[in-house]
DNA sequence: AGCTATTTATAACC
DNA sequence: TGGTTATAAATAGCT
């Protein structure tokens, strides 16, 4: 119930395995939690991670359900003698895992070349076969970053070529916004010889004024294209 | 996640209780055996319906999970509905244990070219470079392998031909062997012939019968001697 | 017990 | 770890 369908096996990847504990986990409890309540049922959960940290729920209290779980089965000498049970099957927990570390540990000394000893010809092929493998994967992954990496990096070439041109258009946009400031001031300039001109032949004082303000108009329209343009 | 919503309160209706509670417990057990196998989690499920009546799951033994429950340090006052998933750390060895087996799975994994998202460029060329002695070493140890077989196939022949040698020379000390007892039985046959020639000199009516037998033993003394020499 | 319309849980992705 | 979303699962209400 996910974006793909899973298959119940164990699951390889230590951190999806991690993620899905945490979420499945919360998931039982709340179910059970749910079941509780709904059904008026007294329901214990509990749960140990694969690195021995313990999760757990109980509707009522843990010890209640655990002495209830020892009277109602027929189980037989369960009753309170549980800690001598526990002092023996802890032991064999250990040596199991013992065991397995210890299996592991040699596949690992395998998979690194040492410890070939006890190996003939056919196994020796299949734990070639086996690197082989073990090596493609790994090259193929290689391979994944740096594609990723180089695509990444021409993403933000273009994303700073982009920039570029921006800038550029905003030089060339300033440049030729500086250039028609300059003309204009230079006409403003002989106009304003001109109404000097004018005011000096005794025309009211209002002409010059209407006639500059729309040159300050088209230059503020001027300001406000480039502002759009940042 | 059905026709309708409903609120988690107790289910009033009996029948419908008994209903939801047999779905509901199913489908509790079924999250729990997967939570199980796909985290590789030991999880544990008691359930008592309000008639009184027990359900459980346990992924490995309930025995087991309770021992392992016992021993973790003592919950804090876990009394309520509302006390759902705390946390605890068991028996210390073990889980020192649990955590090894998990590091050395994610190794194995690794070199068995899994699990390689959260390696970066770096990592990933180490990894390469010890499977790459690792591939090494398994092809020294298969020619010290093929090696040793020739070697030991070598030592073989040589052996094979010596005694080819001596039954050679058997061979031919038997041929030398019989061609001298063939010489002397010539030998031999004239010798008898002389006998015939003096019986024939002495004895009338049996003649004839006397001379077949002599004839005959003859060419059996030769079948004697190749017997003798096998 | 089955059967769906719905609600939930959650796998894959950030 | 915590959020989002497309999909798979679980299951409420019926028969």
């Amino acid at each position: 119930m996910g974006r793909g369908k899973i298959e119940i096996k164990m699951i390889e990847n230590t951190n999806s395995r991690q993620v899905t504990f945490s979420k499945r986990r919360q998931g039982l409890m709340k179910k059970a939690k749910e079941l509780a309540i709904l059904c008026d049922a007294e329901v214990g959960v509990l749960v140990f991670s694969n690195t021995g940290k313990l999760y757990e729920f109980a509707s009522s209290s843990m010890e209640n359900i655990l002495s209830r779980y020892n009277k109602a089965p027929e189980s037989s000498e369960l009753t309170t003698i549980e800690n001598v049970a526990v002092e023996h099957e802890s032991q064999p927990k250990v040596n199991e895992l013992r065991a397995e570390v210890a299996l592991l540990r040699q596949v690992q000394s395998r998979l690194m070349g040492k410890e070939l000893e006890g190996l003939n010809f056919k196994d020796l092929q299949q734990l070639e076969h086996q690197l082989t493998e073990g090596i493609l994967a790994v090259k193929d992954k290689k391979e994944q970053v740096l594609l990723g990496k180089i695509e990444k990096s021409l993403l933000q070439e273009e994303k700073v070529s982009l920039e570029n041109e921006a800038l550029r258009e905003q030089i060339e946009e300033l440049r030729r916004s500086s250039r028609h400031c300059q003309e204009r001031a230079l006409a403003l300039e002989n106009s304003v010889c001109d109404s000097d001109t004018c005011l000096r032949l005794g025309l009211p004082v209002d002409t010059s004024q209407n006639m500059i303000i729309p040159k300050m108009e088209s230059t503020s329209n001027d300001a406000q294209n480039t502002i759009v343009l940042e």
